[in-house]
DNA sequence: GGAGCGATGTCCT
DNA sequence: GGACATCGCTCCG
């Protein structure tokens, strides 16, 4: 696992209803240019959210300054900013005009693991897990804020923030309900790549 | 290992 | 003024 080859998705990856995106994003890679360091990780739990019709949804309540990402063209970074102590990353769906977007809950560490622990400032002896598996978490280890980031370009790999494909096959996955969420709890639009140790929690956890 | 809870900023009503 | 797509710590088992 030296340097796989990276090809960035497509616009037209993220022009769909977030329900078939979720699906696709995982085992794709994110990647991060943080000063000379790459970080990169492979997306292991996201979660869809949609307009109108999801009341867990930012953009539900209609478009504001804060959720408008949502409501843009496919393909940029929604971040915002929660509990007063974090930042959450969501890529937008959907044409421009029609909201809807991806919440990355988890990432497997793949490259710049020693950079992502200074950024979360936690010993770099602890467990691996801990790294970036949860939504505050990976954005944490990425260097991810509301200031720097939100409205990015994911297509784009001179944004220094983007997402790629390096060619692996599509990992099994499990669907469940959503995390953290007090509305609309019922909709089963977590998607979890089965097995894996590196999800936040839950039914794949071994 | 799980329930309970405080920290804390920003947005919207 | 309240809600909030969270985290890490305590306390209890």
């Amino acid at each position: 696992m030296k340097s796989p080859k990276l090809s960035s998705l497509p616009r037209a990856f993220y022009d769909r209803d977030p329900r078939l995106v979720g699906p696709d994003l995982l085992g794709k890679i994110l990647a991060r240019r943080q000063g000379r360091k790459l970080l990169t990780g492979r997306i292991v739990e996201v979660e869809a959210y949609l307009g109108a019709d999801d009341p867990a949804a930012h953009a539900s309540i209609g478009r504001t300054p804060r959720n408008a990402v949502l409501f843009g063209p496919p393909g940029h970074a929604y971040v915002y900013f929660i509990y007063g102590n974090h930042y959450c990353l969501n890529v937008s769906c959907l044409p421009d005009g029609v909201p809807g977007g991806i919440l990355f809950r988890a990432l497997e560490p793949i490259g710049g693991i020693e950079e992502m622990f200074k950024l979360r400032r936690i010993a770099e002896d602890s467990d691996l897990r801990r790294l970036t598996s949860g939504p505050g978490r990976l954005a944490a280890a990425f260097g991810i804020t509301r200031e720097r980031d939100n409205g990015k370009d994911l297509i784009d790999p001179r944004s220094g923030l983007h997402i790629a494909d390096d060619g692996a096959p599509p990992p099994r996955m499990l669907i469940t309900k959503r995390i953290g969420i007090k509305k609309a709890v019922e909709m089963p639009f977590r998607y979890v790549v089965a097995g894996n140790r590196f999800v936040s929690r839950g039914e794949a956890l071994r």
